[in-house]
DNA sequence: TCTTGCTCCTGTAGTTACTACAGGACCTAT
DNA sequence: ATAGGTCCTGTAGTAACTACAGGAGCAAGA
């Protein structure tokens, strides 16, 4: 949309990318897939972003750090952007989150009861055959057997 | 290798498929990255997976279900058919690998902690604004500046 | 003025670990 | 003969970026 002159209002990309936290060539990616609107140029088609653009990184860092998916992160925005009374439907793909995450938890708690196992099976690492290939070759660990 | 007649004296892809646990395509994918080695063809050209084969693909399949990456297994594949004596080395491989799933739980406990605060701010999900949106757009949540 | 070095541009390919498909061959049974 | 199932190779797609190639602009120092 706007062009501005070569001497900016806004910031570049790097800048951006400094405040924003989200690395410069992301942000790319992110104007391409749509995920931020095309930023303005100047005239010299370098890009300039202003503060809605960094805020608008800033929610995707933020939620992707907090591990939404890029699909979440895209129906987040939309409704940031318009509907206005969605928050219920956030309140759904948050919680759905956290379900998610302690899930993770549980299945990464059981991960490492078997490593622990594994490791201390293996001792002091000096016995010719190692009980942990043996292991990994031939027992379904019972830890994981459930809810893979 | 080992030509075989049509009549097989393995097992097919699709039984070694379910015997495994691993997906037919994906043992496909093994074989082509070298990750087992070729199967065995039979007169059609129609692979055949021994004892040995399924041996590995069970073992492959347990290691990426506890987490290990790729390369790792491929690691600890070789000092299974190498190597001996190198029990030592795969204690270091299965510790680190440890040392990764419980950073893995502590940043998950972290989010759980910030999105359980989140989803409790939206309350009914009534509310016209939406604090979780809010929340995402301004703040950095103090859980997660420590340890990315 | 020239040169060095930095940032930026577009567009494409690489990454991890698979999964899915296209298009064809073969096998088994009715 | 024909239908359905399994298998083959090879390529392309997935998420979510990251890295690179090849080029252009800009600012500052010698």
């Amino acid at each position: 949309m706007a062009i501005t002159s070569t001497r900016a209002a806004g910031h570049s990309i790097g800048q951006a990318a400094a405040l924003s936290g989200v690395n410069a060539e992301t942000i790319r990616y992110f104007e391409r897939i749509g995920l931020i609107p095309r930023a303005g140029r100047m005239s010299n088609g370098r890009r300039t972003f202003g503060p809605e653009h960094l805020r608008r990184l800033a929610f995707i860092r933020q939620a992707r750090e907090l591990g939404f998916a890029q699909s979440d992160v895209r129906q987040l925005l939309g409704l940031a952007d318009g509907a206005p009374g969605s928050c219920a439907k956030v309140k759904v793909i948050v919680d759905a989150n956290m379900q998610a995450i302690r899930g993770k938890i549980a299945r990464l708690r059981r991960l490492e009861e078997v490593l622990k196992a594994v490791s201390a099976s293996c001792a002091n690492g000096t016995r010719p055959d190692c009980p942990v290939i043996e292991a990994l070759m031939h027992d379904a660990p019972a830890a994981l057997s459930r809810g893979a």
